[in-house]
RNA sequence: UGGGUCAUGGUGUAAUGGUAACACUACAGGUUUUGGUUCUGUCAUUCUGGGUUCGAAUCCCGGUGACCCAACCA
């Protein structure tokens, strides 16, 4: 199959750390590097929120003629597993970027050890055995300073023995933490005194029993950057009031390394974080959805996820397009999905296949139409690319419609079939609508009948001449039984987050509790009544498609020969009369 | 009542002191063998009050509103 041109096109202009990067290039800074690194904690499956972070952290490399690594953060064994590790790769991969190097915030476990004993014996760091409670109530708030730690002056050599002791196996979790001296009083939270280890004693996906305490998120980030020689150190805004204590660890390791070289030291940008409506995007809540089995998995094709997307039927290439389109600001926006479906269906006009489905069934009886005749027709892959060629379907006498797509009193607003009315099948012939059989008790449309002209077959002069309505059909004798699943948003709220906020607070529950009443039921609709055309066998999991007027749908990977599955992506655009 | 960040149509982004532009949505219409696509048109005195300036969305001051920060998560 050939692949339609979707490069993504050459902005004219530059978003706010494009024009860092740009600037910091030129003037020479970091000695003319560009370096950025992408930093997942493998302890989830990534979404759309994250190929926003992975289409700025390569893309600005790519962009730049700089270098980005993929960074796996792991410093937390409680909740990262190789599952997601790969997970993560193939995500990325799959969304077409390509990173130069894995690398794993552990790879600097030893590193980090060393520079905490270097600022225990600087008296920059000590050993605290106070609780967690204790801790957090000394912590203050941000309107009330707090208190020091009574071990806060403790001997360097106490600090450094149970420094050791931590790390040990034989010290219970929670007993005592590695804490940066640092300002009590500080307006900054983050500098009254940060944890910089902690006590865990379990096993790390890489390694393994080496490590019993583990070196936290603030205490790691800027360092590996640092090591690792990354020059744009890009993140989220909820980072900002990490930023000075970021500057602050890297400025300490330097000057422990005796390393004080200006250029060499990586900087921190922090740009908007994707929010979008209708949508839940936090990996603890996605968690909870996978969790309870509101969701099939990780992939349902209702997730956010990049797995659930791309089961959806999503294109790489509408991602990022999308992604582009809303931009990089430090604005915190809530976007509308419809941009996110504006940009699927552009590029999915591009490059679906279009093919017949008939989703709901009613039989359309030609009957001038000899019994038995069948006739091979073709239809174009994609009018929009008729490169792409054609493909046959079998026309008969007997055929399914829409039942949508029959009115047996219409106004004038309805232009599809409706007796005493020329309607063409797409395709195929122009037939004259002649009536239909209703069941006597339930008033129910059982068969519609029409005339066909046989002079009208597409192709054909005959078939040249105006007429309002188009509809696709099946030959009831040549098409296949299918399983159609149709997605509607997960969420019936504008904004979900703050809403299951909102009842946690109000009702006293958490969790899926609270979740559940702004969960649309409708989100999935199974149907097994439909039915496609037999060049669907040839179709392959994931493949693009759209069923002609009703939308975009795509090959499950469950799908079989023996049993057809397809998901939708996207429905159509409508025009209002329908 | 602390600190940090932010504010441009319904939504998002642009305009780097000089005519407020683009995309999406919505609405109206043309084309069309998909009520799709495509094409045309319509929709804002830039949160608010003051100041600086020949000139302010942009710079300064005061309001107002929103978001982030008090995990041994990242």
């Amino acid at each position: 199959m050939s692949t339609p041109d979707t490069s993504i096109e050459k902005k004219e202009t530059l978003n706010f750390i494009e024009q860092i990067v740009k600037d910091d290039l030129a003037a020479g800074k970091n000695g003319g590097r560009l370096q950025t690194r992408f930093p997942p904690e493998p302890n989830g499956y990534l979404h759309i929120g994250h190929a926003k972070a992975i289409a700025m952290d390569f893309g600005v490399a790519e962009r730049f003629g700089g270098v980005c690594y993929l960074r796996m953060d792991d410093t937390n064994p409680q909740k990262e597993d190789h599952e997601y590790v790969e997970a993560i790769e193939r995500d990325i991969e799959w969304l077409g970027y390509h990173w130069s190097k894995v690398l794993y915030a552990s790879d600097y476990f030893q590193d980090l050890w060393d520079f905490a004993v270097a600022l225990i014996k600087q008296g920059r760091a000590y050993v605290d055995e106070q609780t967690s409670e204790q801790i957090a109530a000394q912590k203050g708030t941000p309107t009330r300073p707090g208190t020091e730690s009574p071990f806060r002056n403790r001997p360097v050599e106490e600090s450094l023995r149970l420094f050791e002791e931590m790390n040990s196996g034989h010290v219970e979790p929670g007993r005592m933490v590695l804490r940066a001296k640092i300002d009590m009083a500080s307006d900054n939270m983050h500098f009254r005194d940060p944890i910089l280890y902690r006590v865990l004693n379990m096993p790390h996906i890489r390694t393994g029993n080496k490590w019993n305490a583990y070196p936290m998120y603030d205490f790691t980030h800027g360092q590996c950057d640092y090591l690792e020689g990354v020059t744009h150190s890009i993140c989220t805004l909820e980072f900002v009031p990490h930023r000075p204590l970021y500057d602050l660890f890297v400025d300490w390791m330097k000057e422990t390394r005796g390393e004080d070289l200006a250029d060499h030291r990586p900087r921190q940008f922090e740009f908007n974080k994707l929010n979008l409506n209708y949508t839940l995007m936090s990996k603890r809540n996605l968690l909870i959805l996978t969790k309870e089995g509101v969701v099939s998995g990780w992939d349902d094709p209702r997730m956010p996820t990049i797995c659930g997307i791309r089961r959806r039927g999503y294109s790489p290439e509408s991602i990022r397009k999308f992604i582009d389109k809303i931009g990089y600001t430090t604005f915190d926006a809530l976007n509308d999905v419809k941009l996110l479906e504006s940009a699927v269906r552009a590029d999915l006009n591009e490059r679906a296949t279009r093919v017949s489905a008939v989703l709901d069934p009613v039989r359309l009886v030609i009957t001038n139409y000899p019994e038995g005749q069948v006739e091979e027709l073709e239809v174009q892959n994609n009018p929009e690319r008729p490169e792409e060629g054609t493909h046959t379907i079998e026309f008969s006498r007997n055929l399914w419609i829409e039942r949508a797509d029959f009115k047996e009193e219409a106004d004038k607003k309805f232009f599809r079939m409706t007796p005493g009315k020329e309607t063409r099948l797409k395709g195929a012939y122009i037939v004259d609508c002649t009536g239909c059989k209703k069941n006597e008790q339930t008033g129910e449309i059982e068969e519609v009948y029409c005339t066909y002209d046989p002079t009208s077959k597409a192709g054909t002069e005959g078939a040249n001449r105006k007429v309002k309505g188009t509809i696709h059909w099946l030959s009831v004798d040549h098409c296949l039984p299918a399983e159609v699943r149709n997605y509607q948003c997960l969420w019936t709220c504008e904004n979900p987050r703050d809403a299951i906020k909102q009842y946690e607070e109000e009702h006293g529950v958490r969790g899926i509790d609270a979740m559940r009443p702004f969960l649309n039921p409708d989100s999935i609709c199974i149907n097994r009544n439909a039915f496609v055309e037999k060049f669907l066998l040839t179709r392959q999991p994931l493949d693009y498609l759209q069923f002609t007027r009703t939308g975009y749908y795509n090959v499950d990977p469950d799908s079989t020969p023996e049993h057809l599955v397809f998901n939708s992506t996207v429905s159509l655009k409508e025009d209002k009369g329908k």
